[in-house]
DNA sequence: AATTACGTCAACCGCAATGCA
DNA sequence: TTGCATTGCGGTTGACGTAAT
């Protein structure tokens, strides 16, 4: 098997980068670009293979980055195109100038994953979550809120349950509605309706105030 | 104050895709 | 068409900071 050459056996340095680094590497692409990224370390004077110069550069030294908290519309615009694209993170972030794959595809791990499973949503699918999981985190959560009104405490178990079971199937309807709406979008591109000439009208679903988007994300 | 648990994010790894001779 | 080199991408890891105990 060919390995890459910043796999194993080579001496070239790993870890974060000093500032050193960031220096030359920025200087050495505003002066010469970027055109081969195998022979810019050695040209450059950097002891990193090629692959970690690119994706320093591409991550975070680029001066184009935004940096900082996403904004909602943000959050809106990853949610709605990961309904569509899947983990295609580097396809997300074309339509979020200044941001990288990588940042979108950590966001998306440490905060909207989170988010979604919390609202019932399942972030592989964004289809309702059906897992016991969600369901006994919901009877749980009604359990702690209306425990007690019974003396029998085998009663209060069975309205509980009836009542989980209840609010469970609002929640699932509701997000189904959801879902619908999004497989709207996801025909559109499907059916090739979103090729380059059509990139306007999609942007224009995402960001618009429409009801193609997730509710009370917030 | 010390320790542990948890969250975040930069960076790495390996595979896939692409370019080129 | 084939095989190699390079680049791009997505999943994963690990260091670091902060909150909780």
């Amino acid at each position: 098997m060919v390995r890459s050459p910043c796999s194993h056996g080579s001496d070239f340095k790993k870890g974060p980068w000093t500032p050193e680094e960031d220096e030359k590497l920025i200087d050495y692409i505003k002066r010469n670009g970027h055109e081969n990224w195998k022979a810019l370390p050695k040209l450059a004077g950097l002891n990193r293979c090629g692959k970690s110069c690119r994706l320093r550069w591409t991550n975070y030294l680029r001066p184009d980055i935004k940096r900082g908290k996403f904004s909602e519309e943000e959050e809106r615009v990853i949610v709605n195109l990961h309904s569509v694209l899947g983990n295609k993170w580097s396809r997300i972030a074309n339509h979020l100038p200044g941001r990288t794959d990588n940042e979108i595809k950590n966001f998306w791990n440490t905060h909207i994953r989170k988010k979604l499973l919390q609202m019932g949503i399942d972030p592989n699918t964004h289809k309702p979550r059906t897992d016991l999981d969600h369901f006994l985190n919901l009877s749980q959560f009604l359990g702690a809120a209306q425990f007690g009104n019974s003396a029998d405490p085998l009663d209060n178990f069975l309205q509980l349950q009836a009542e989980a079971a209840q609010l469970a199937n609002i929640h699932v309807l509701r997000n189904l509605l959801q879902i619908m709406n999004t497989k709207t979008l996801t025909n559109l591109e499907s059916n090739s309706l979103l090729g380059s000439q059509n990139h306007n009208l999609f942007e224009g679903l995402v960001n618009g105030d429409n009801h193609l988007q997730y509710q009370g994300s917030s």
